[in-house]
DNA sequence: ACACTTTTTCTACAAATGTAGAAAAGCGTT
DNA sequence: AACGCTTTTCTACATTTGTAGAAAAAGTGT
């Protein structure tokens, strides 16, 4: 992927049925889903723009089977997630991880439980860095 | 502040900038600032318009001092940093904080100096639990 | 072959965003 | 008062985004 853009909220609502579904994915199944998950109402006609949107921006593939088409993801969840994470970050925190979380949590402490799965996964990092 | 929306990058940089100097902050000090910071050269109509889109959006407030304009945050970048950061790790992480540093971190390990840093916001937070 | 249903494609349009030309207004000089 | 310079205001416009009506295309049952 040459230059990934960060998707606009609408796409991205759609990558993320999509990206919850298991293949082979048809645009039924996608409105199915956004009627159920995520109130908002949407029109079939407005999902199949969007899709094509995201076919133009190459975050989908199609292709025709009869009737229906069939769409299936090009950029992965955990690449694209990643992507918009750490642009965010830089955007917002200048990169700090502290500051970070100083704003995310800003005021109320974490819960024990949180704290846990933090501790946890800095052990791991740890381990990476023996 | 009834109900914060996202702001546009361009304005956000704007902010950015605001936040970053001394009042009283003048149009001028603002294009001169956006200048050097970010190479993006912006014609000063161009600041004008973004300023006074901020103004209705209520983040800023502006009074006219002689030939000039006088502009001051009215949100401060603390309160919307962490609305923002708050609204990101929901949208894309479900609110789970691991979830958020594994991305942010995928792959490569944190270095010992960053995994201080987090050591001992940590101890703050456990600090503040009980 | 025809009517009916589902799914897709085409077209449109308002609102938001990024950018800036052109015109006006406010001062300092001469 | 007239001129020039700085800062502001007004107006405009192309793109992007969100949303969807209307029309076309492709199956299905009869």
């Amino acid at each position: 992927m040459a230059h990934m853009r960060k998707l606009p909220d609408a796409e991205f609502e759609i990558m993320k049925a999509i990206w919850g579904l298991t293949p082979p994915i048809t645009a039924g199944m996608l409105t199915d889903t956004l009627m159920k998950e995520s109130q908002k109402v949407q029109k079939s006609q407005t999902i199949h723009t969007l899709l094509n949107r995201l076919v133009d921006r190459g975050f989908l593939e199609t292709k025709k089977v009869g009737k229906e088409r069939i769409f299936s993801p090009i950029i992965e969840e955990k690449e694209y997630v990643q992507f918009e994470t750490q642009n965010f970050v830089k955007q917002y925190h200048g990169n700090s991880c502290l500051n970070l979380l100083s704003a995310l949590y800003s005021g109320e402490a974490l819960d024990e439980k949180n704290i846990e799965e933090i501790m946890h996964w800095i052990d791991e990092q740890r381990a990476k860095n023996e």
